[in-house]
DNA sequence: GTAGGGTTAG
């Protein structure tokens, strides 16, 4: 881990440094020889690799491939010329050199010195196999990985590292097709590697009983709780909407065990889930503890800014970070800025920023800055980029909606039928808005307009009830955002059968008054249903936890986190 | 002494 490294210069270790009078006979040749382990730079490498050449200790293998270990990743051309004046390398120095191109931006290129290996007869050993195998995957070589894998076999070096870098292979260049398992490996014990593998996917379901599960086997198996596997499960417990449980997992780990990865997973979390300011006193903590922040902590930063609505702040810290930080802004950083200066409706400014960088054709970028126009009602520039975007990315859906969607919000039906219409020439078909809640270990899932639910005459009565309720409450249902230019009454009637209000009523009706509601939705949530579930969770007084496509929103007493934005 | 795992805009 680079934060345990020293970070002073250590040239002062070396003979021919002034500040230090000892001659470097007082080191011991073990410890000249593991220096380059400790090193910072390539530059601090090349000195001790002067001084392995000055005293002759250069001759001693392992002072070689401490040189090649360190210069792979930091400087492959360096380490290969090492390499190759080197008389005798060792297999340990040959595998290096086979990982280090492998993971190179060439990956095939291991491929060249394996063949001079085979033909000097050196046998290949599992470490080599796995660099090669790598190689494969990474460069998506299916032919050449099947003869690496039947090598593998022929010479019986498959192990349990070996194994899954192989099928990591075939999962990446065929979906894992011809590769599965004959049956579930009987006495096979899951280990911390294992179940953090396992999240991500439990983390996009948002399967929050099954990441639970997850979490207790681990306990239970009594798992030491290392970075990788609490990384996992903070994220996790963030996607599936429980963020309390996700600070609970950070908080039980070490803070001297604490790296980037885990700060910037759960800086991510406070920021997915509107909570800006704690996300920011995070980000503060992290860097009081010496942590240096990297591009993704600041896609965590300036998204929790942009999120939580604090426009000065995202922008002083993009600011800071790439004068103070060094870190160079990417497409996500950019994604962030665009939401950010439209959220506030400083769409000009948006737009100059997106222009301003070589992705002002990125559809994300395009998508989103349509949006803040339909937010804002800027038929201006969101016509430009709206019809931009639907030339672009002619086959995505969205960008049509969203650009009805502004649209129909100032009444202009013709414009809005023409995309209709434009749609259909072309083949593009709306993605059906579908909502799920998990109740007792069950996923029910809900389109708009469902009849199929076993209790769907229960969940309409419900909607009915809440609907007479709301009405009382003087709540006028905004149907802005349904694109047919039909009558009022039709238009709430097919408002009143979207997926998440469906949801929201099976939900009321089956859980203890009080409790959480959690429903997720594959689609962003639309207007009204966003002012209906605020009052539901006033009038119901119900904390209503809601994922859609790119965020949550927490409603809670009749207001959301989101402060109506998204 | 070498290899597998975790975080990233809308």
């Amino acid at each position: 881990m680079a934060t345990t490294k020293p970070t002073q210069p250590l040239s002062f270790l070396l003979p021919n440094n002034p500040t230090n009078p000892k001659p470097s006979s007082s080191l011991k040749q073990s410890s000249i020889i593991s220096l380059p382990k400790l090193c910072n730079s390539m530059k601090e490498v090349q000195q001790i690799h002067t001084t392995l050449i000055k005293t002759g200790l250069i001759h001693d293998p392992s002072a070689m491939n401490a040189i090649i270990e360190f210069s792979i990743t930091q400087d492959l051309p360096y380490a290969q010329s090492v390499f190759q004046q080197t008389t005798n390398p060792t297999t340990f120095a040959k595998n290096l050199m086979l990982r280090g191109l492998s993971q190179s931006q060439f990956p095939l290129s291991a491929f060249s010195l394996y063949v001079e290996f085979t033909i000097g007869g050196f046998q290949l050993n599992k470490f080599a196999f796995t660099a090669l195998i790598q190689a494969c995957s990474r460069s998506k070589a299916v032919r050449e990985g099947e003869q690496i894998h039947a090598q593998i076999l022929k010479c019986g070096e498959m192990d349990a590292h070996l194994a899954s870098s192989t099928i990591q292979f075939y999962v990446g260049v065929c979906g894992g097709f011809g590769i599965v398992p004959e049956h579930a490996e009987e006495g096979f014990r899951p280990d911390e590697r294992t179940l953090a593998s396992v999240l991500p996917s439990v983390s996009r379901l948002g399967a929050l009983s099954l990441g639970k599960w997850v979490h207790s086997y681990a306990e239970n198996l009594g798992m030491e709780m290392n970075v990788f596997l609490g990384s996992a499960l903070v994220d996790m417990y963030s996607k599936c909407g429980s963020i309390d449980s996700a600070i609970g997992v950070f908080n039980r780990i070490g803070p001297l065990k604490r790296n980037v990865v885990l700060w910037n997973a759960m800086i991510g979390g406070f920021a997915m889930h509107g909570h800006g300011r704690d996300a920011l006193q995070l980000f503060q903590t992290m860097l009081a503890s010496g942590i240096q922040p990297t591009d993704v902590t600041f896609v965590g930063v300036l998204r929790a800014c942009s999120h939580a609505g604090m426009v000065d702040q995202g922008l002083s810290y993009f600011k800071a970070m790439t004068e103070g930080y060094n870190v160079e802004p990417t497409i996500e950083h950019y994604g962030c800025m665009v939401d950010l200066l439209g959220r506030a409706g400083r769409l000009e400014e948006a737009e100059k920023l997106m222009k301003s960088t070589d992705e002002g054709r990125d559809v994300v970028l395009l998508k989103t800055l349509l949006g803040a126009c339909r937010v804002h009602g800027n038929i201006e520039i969101g016509e430009r980029i709206g019809n931009q975007l639907i030339d672009l990315a002619s086959d995505d859906s969205s960008c049509y909606v969203l650009l009805a969607n502004l649209f129909a919000s100032v009444g202009r039906w013709e414009d809005v039928n023409k995309l209709r219409n434009l749609m259909k020439k072309r083949g593009v078909r709306k993605i059906a808005g579908c909502t799920s809640i998990e109740l007792d270990s069950v996923v029910h899932e809900f389109h708009a307009g469902d009849m199929s639910h076993p209790r769907i005459e229960e969940i309409y009565a419900k909607l009915e009830e809440i609907r007479l309720e709301l009405k009382v409450e003087g709540y006028i249902p905004n149907t802005s955002q349904v694109l047919a230019d039909t009558g009022e009454e039709e238009k709430e009637a097919s408002m009143y059968r979207h997926s998440e209000k469906l949801a929201i009523a099976f939900g009321l009706i089956n859980t203890t008054p009080g409790s959480t509601i959690r429903i997720v939705k594959n689609l962003r949530v639309c207007l009204d249903c966003h002012t209906v579930t605020k009052l539901i969770s006033k009038l119901y007084d119900r904390e209503i936890i809601v994922r859609d496509q790119n965020r949550f929103h927490h409603f809670k007493n009749g207001l959301c986190s989101c402060s109506d934005y998204w």
